[in-house]
DNA sequence: TTGTTTCATTGCAATATTACGATAATAAGG
DNA sequence: CCTTATTATCGTAATATTGCAATGAAACAA
């Protein structure tokens, strides 16, 4: 029914999960990368640098923001954005351990 | 239109976009907890512990076999489901080099 | 004020995702 | 062969996501 039944999993499978998909689209992928590479950047930088309508760059942006993962700052007429450190280092610790519980099984399936 | 212009991002940001999809949705990050924890499990004991029907269990599997995350060994009537190590390592390192990238910019916006 | 620039929001169409009942498909045991 | 057990697939309904044209909102300059 495309609606995910979020109430029989754990908060911190809802948030992770979450997490996810705010990186789940190239767009924001390609966003994050160009924010990490040019530290700071407006909404019509992204537009030219992606190739997106701006609202659809606007959109994307939006979601980021909603994760936490970027903040927004109103220059003059128009707005800076990048990265937010703080949601940034724990996204990096949560992706972490994630990965980190696996200790390569040696008795597999087969 | 909810159809992503795949063709104007690079084939990494595609992919890693692609590999957080995978991980996207809480009942793929509980699967993938579980079989961190238990080494292996089958179809039927997902049905029990996470509480969805088993097409809808069957389907997550099957997106994470897509995603090359997990494999499955059949064993007789059943399926013995556990991760995939090799793409589990590929992870780890492509997300670890996403975050690894941004050294906290002292000179933001604001 | 009027115009300009920049970004956000609204509204909509097209496609994707999620979930499950019903039904196949496959293997094992009689 | 028939039955049971287990998983995969099909079909479908409900909801979510993606993208953009049109429009609105805010800051600035003249």
């Amino acid at each position: 029914m495309g609606l995910t039944k979020s109430e029989i999993f754990t908060d911190k499978q809802n948030k992770l999960a979450g997490m996810m998909k705010a990186l789940a689209h190239p767009a924001r992928i390609a966003i994050i990368q160009y924010l990490i590479k040019a530290n700071a950047c407006v909404n019509g930088q992204l537009v030219e640098e992606l190739g997106l309508a701006q609202p659809t760059i606007s959109q994307h942006l939006k979601e980021l923001k909603n994760a936490g993962l970027i903040q927004g700052t109103i220059e003059g007429t128009s707005v800076c954005y990048c990265i937010e450190p703080k949601t940034w280092a724990v996204y990096q610790k949560e992706f972490g351990a994630l990965f980190a519980a696996y200790r390569g099984g040696d008795s597999c399936c087969g």
